[in-house]
RNA sequence: GCCGAGAUGACAGAGUGGCUAAUGUGACCGCCUGCAGAGCGGUUUUCCGGGAGUUCGAAUCUCUCUCUCGGCACCA
């Protein structure tokens, strides 16, 4: 049985979707005025595993994330830089998605943009005043009533009005004509100079909340199984949309199960521009490989603290290593193995370790305990390969194995660097075997130092050498 | 002030009542090897923040103390 966290209940609760096998999960998506950082890398990717281990799991998901290409970050970057907010905000999306293709993350079913659904929240927010759930002020903004369902406020933040009254982040702007000190905004005007929409309230954009309210409601159900984002989001953006979509609707909960993931720091801070300590996605896929990256945000259960550095990532990538070292030993012994039924254990080891893997990642999608059981199983095989002869259909099932965990890890895709030919100075296959046919030879006669010689020069050239019992094994590695 | 997360070996990090606690990285030793790599075996490693309590039995439950980190209307 699958259990998952609700920070809705603050416990682990048994995983029932609202529709039998149908699972709706919508997950914030980037404000893109910037290239995305770390931070983002974590969230998308920990969500990526989740969607693929329901996948995995028999559930038919619909997997829904937006693009919030309009709003006060992106027309101010806009207005600093001087460009065209919609011409930033465009150049900044496809940066997001090579990221997220780099990273080996799933298009979601659907990716809507804010700017494209300006009718739809129009729509929303009327309806919201309709049901006396918001109103208009003079100068053309729409607020949510939040004073008329003041009960409901700390739904999920958990806070009391006391609490976030008193918090140090509560300002009364002088300019605001909210009601309301906890108001949130859904509809604001925009000045001439500013992009924005016609509207029964005068021109204006969308506030920050409600874009996410009306797509979910949208392309997922009104009523979703799985909300999704980084914790940072749950107040005010979760609550708010909370307030919105069930005054809308009147369905109650919006969403049954809310799930966050938890931060990102760097060198054991949090990642902030003014610590200077601020990495994007593509500052580090520059320095490492997507899929060490991937494994290392893989590596550590999505809602603790992770900590970025250098160290770290080195760390991961061994870590990484030394499982695709056994994948590509399999892949040697497939090649040579009997063509008999020689099991040596291995079925039985297969059952044991898909069982071990479902049961962590059934565990609130425990993927530490999940990667801890396949460095054992890992282990036990490189055992009964080095001194056993299995045959070659029960190697092939170790292969399927470790497919099928690809499939909902992702952490063993071929980094694209390590096996492309350019990047290997160009040097062909056939070169290659030349030079190790040479090297052969001089070990024949025992000329260490010119066997060595060539080893070096292929080393250097991206090439790992390998002497094993039945021959020589080459490998290229970036 | 309010809310939350956490403290496990050198480091990272599983583990929520019962074999002296998974796994990875590092270091060292051994096997294998001409050497190296990969792999295997072993050592570092009785390591659960302090104290009190419950229990036949606690890292795990209760109380308490100390410390760390994060959120609180920009945020993944």
């Amino acid at each position: 049985m699958l259990r998952v966290y609700n920070t809705l209940t603050r416990e682990n609760e048994d995983f029932v979707p609202l529709n039998g096998k149908i699972v709706n999960m919508y997950v914030c998506g980037p404000t893109v005025y910037d290239h995305c950082h770390l931070g983002h890398a974590r969230s998308y990717v920990s969500f990526d595993v989740i969607r693929r281990y329901l996948i995995y799991r028999g559930y038919d998901v619909n997997y829904v994330s937006n693009i919030t290409d309009v709003d006060d970050k992106v027309i101010d970057r806009a207005k600093e830089s001087g460009e065209d907010a919609f011409e930033l905000s465009r150049k900044f999306t496809a940066s997001f998605e090579e990221d997220m293709k780099a990273l080996g993350v799933m298009e979601p079913d659907t990716r809507p943009k804010v700017t494209e659904h300006i009718e739809d929240i129009i729509d929303t927010v009327a309806r919201l005043i309709k049901n006396g759930a918001a109103y208009a002020t003079q100068k053309g903004n729409v607020y949510y009533d939040l004073e008329r369902s003041a009960d409901r406020i700390g739904i999920l933040s958990h806070q009391t009005v006391e609490g976030l009254m008193e918090g140090s982040g509560c300002r009364i702007d002088v300019e605001d004509d909210k009601r309301y000190q906890l108001d949130f905004v859904l509809w604001k005007s925009s000045p001439d100079n500013e992009p924005g929409w016609d509207s029964p309230w005068g021109r204006g954009r969308p506030g920050w909340h409600i874009e996410c309210s009306v797509m979910s409601m949208k392309y997922c159900s009104q009523q979703l199984d799985i909300h999704g984002g980084g914790m940072d989001l749950i107040f005010p953006h979760h609550e708010a949309e909370i307030h919105q979509s069930e005054s809308c609707t009147g369905i109650h909960p919006f969403s049954k199960y809310w799930i966050h993931n938890g931060f990102l720091t760097i060198d054991k801070e949090k990642m902030s521009k003014s610590l200077g300590n601020f990495f994007t996605i593509k500052e580090v896929l520059a320095k490492f490989p997507p899929g060490t990256i991937r494994f290392f945000i893989v590596y550590t259960h999505y809602r603790s603290t992770i900590d970025f550095s250098e160290d770290a990532l080195v760390e991961a990538g061994r870590a990484r290593k030394r499982l695709l070292n056994t994948i590509s030993n399999v892949k040697h012994s497939v090649s040579e193995a009997p063509d008999n039924n020689n099991d040596c254990g291995l079925s039985e080891l297969i059952d044991e370790s898909r069982s071990a893997f479902i049961d962590a990642m059934d565990d609130d999608f425990n993927t530490r305990k999940a990667i801890g059981e396949l460095f054992v199983f890992s282990r036990k095989i490189n055992s009964i390969i080095a001194n056993e002869k299995p045959g070659r259909p029960s190697l092939e099932k170790v292969l399927d194995l470790y497919s099928e965990i690809n499939e909902v890890l992702g952490i063993f895709e071929d980094d694209d660097k390590a096996n492309s030919e350019e990047l290997s100075n160009g040097i062909s296959d056939e070169k290659i075997n030349e030079l190790i046919e040479l090297r052969d030879k001089a070990r024949a006669e025992k000329d260490w130092a010119k066997a060595d010689s060539i080893r070096d020069e292929l080393k250097e050239k991206g090439i790992i050498i390998e002497d094993g019992k039945e021959g020589v094994r080459w490998r290229r590695e970036n």
